[in-house]
DNA sequence: ACATAATGTACATTAAACTTAACATTAAGT
DNA sequence: ACTTAATGTTAAGTTTAATGTACATTATGT
């Protein structure tokens, strides 16, 4: 399962879903979809994330129960 | 853009299109269209072939000029 | 040369990502 | 209290990822 924190990177730029949307070319809506953890974006717009919230892209996406598997 | 060396790692491992579509759950025609670079598979997906491929998605799934930048 | 595994491609269909629009609720500022 | 920005959420629609099937081409091995 798929975990994420989008919403804790994107307040801590200070950015409004609105925001974050524009800068990744996605409505504000799949940005809540997304906090919401209701689905798993495409590879291309995950990297616009991380570069838009300036983290790795692992750091911001992962499986439920491996994020420290492979460390 | 998205680029991708999915084919490069996949043949460094020696598994066939059928052996890592096993291994992450799709048929070896999603990992042909994805070594062709045909669509953006799931962040989801990308993260399994990443771990199955024993390679951290962003050296193995990145965007197009970008690759270099964020180092 | 033959058999078989692996890959390339294409088409029709299903599933999931993403959009657009709408409305309700919460937070912030005056 | 009022206004406005931000968020939560939902439904319906479009686009694209992913499947299933099928057949042709390219290795690989004997």
């Amino acid at each position: 399962m798929l975990k994420n924190r989008v919403k804790e990177m994107r307040a801590r730029h200070s950015f409004t879903q609105s925001d974050l949307g524009k800068r990744v070319d996605v409505t504000r809506q799949t940005i809540a979809f997304i906090e919401k953890g209701e689905f798993s974006p495409s590879i291309t717009l995950a990297l616009k994330l991380a570069k838009a919230l300036k983290i790795e892209v692992n750091e911001l996406f992962w499986l439920e129960g491996e994020k420290e598997d492979e460390k």
